[in-house]
DNA sequence: ACAAAAGTGTTCGATATACACCCATGT
DNA sequence: ACATGGGTGTATATCGAACACTTTTGT
């Protein structure tokens, strides 16, 4: 008659230029596969969004980032128990600059899950259109930068997030008219000509959280 | 060690032209105030959306209505027991013509909650923001329609949703663009002067029931 | 010198907004 | 006759979409 709740979590970053997704190796003890997305059981006493944090840190070691919940659901019979399964699943945007791989840990591409099973490949897919939403619609973009990038950099992450080109010179000025990009006076040379670094400001940012942007 | 699982709905209806939620008597024993909103406990085998469908049939009767999750909490000590307590709120939209009132339930507009416990209040709140967010994006407010309704009726439904007026013209172009409206060769006359009478094209409903409208 | 990537404005079409009068009916 | 509410079109502003060249740097 156990109970097990657990909570699940798709930690996305922006890494090589690609929208990636965080794996862990799975600690259940009969599990197929290694990898999995990372999730915890419940503890005692704890609320889930708690779990998730503690979840966070212990396969990313961050803290303070942007967590939604997505789904909570039942399973009749989770691990051939008697009891029911819950299962609840937030999705978390980890800054450019946050998102190291540590052992135990890996990134994978969106087209590289292949190995997740279709309960789990099904939360991904639900997250990456949760996500799709907030970056077109909201500033959640922002949550995923380093905390200096330049405008190319920008572009490039709403272009792998979104799947598909943006115009330059629009996105520019979509970004500019939001307000939130503080000039630096500092360039990064990556390519050819060095490109000009920025930062967010976290005031106006605040102020756009739970507004609703075009694109 | 008893896990108490409860499902919770925010049920939505047009009522006298205003936004009307649906209360409940409170099976609950020893439970201070008498109407609190509709819930159950979740049954065994049973999944959330299977337990909301339930609730929904005995507390309205209505099956086939529009029903969405809204969040999912744990509470530390609910019910004074030893175990967890697990909470899920969903929100559903009632058509008007569905919206009657039963013994042991009641209609009450957004600002006659005030009997609502607070946990039970945040849960509307939540449920009003995302019922705001699905009318002025998305196609909901065609859920709450009777079969037959008048596009005087229709922009009342609007303004009651989302607290403001709206330009009459406008929001009839707006209306008709969307080429959901099927005019009826029939009229009502409620005030002074018959206003046509109009049914959904539920087909053309459905093809953008998943897409973002402005309003 | 040339290739590669950064940076920068304008035009045009679509969509949202503002706005005022006539018509049908019941009293 | 008049008061009430239903019905209709146009002009303007705003926003999104399309589009090309110059500049800086490394090779």
């Amino acid at each position: 008659m156990a109970i097990k709740v657990t909570v699940q979590l798709v930690v996305f970053a922006i890494r090589d230029s690609a929208l990636q997704v965080l794996l862990a190796k799975r600690q259940g003890k009969t599990l197929k596969n290694g990898m999995g997305i990372p999730g915890t059981l419940l503890h005692q006493g704890e609320s889930f969004e708690d779990a998730a944090k503690r979840t966070l840190k212990s396969s990313v070691g961050a803290d303070e980032i942007h967590l939604e919940q997505l789904h909570c659901s039942v399973n009749a019979r989770r691990n051939g128990g008697g009891g029911r399964g819950f299962s609840v699943a937030y999705f978390a945007l980890l800054p450019a600059d946050k998102a190291r791989a540590m052992s135990s840990t890996s990134w994978r591409g969106l087209r590289n899950l292949s190995t997740l099973g279709s309960t789990q490949q099904r939360i991904v897919d639900h997250a990456v259109r949760r996500l799709r939403k907030r970056v077109e619609h909201n500033t959640a973009g922002f949550r995923l930068l380093a905390r200096k990038f330049t405008l190319p950099e920008l572009q490039q992450m709403y272009e792998a997030i979104l799947d598909r080109d943006l115009d330059k010179r629009n996105f520019r000025k979509k970004m500019s008219s939001l307000g939130v990009l503080r000039a630096l006076p500092e360039w990064r040379r990556t390519g050819r000509k060095p490109a000009r670094l920025y930062t967010v400001a976290a005031s106006r940012l605040e102020k756009l959280e739970h507004k609703e942007i075009a694109l």
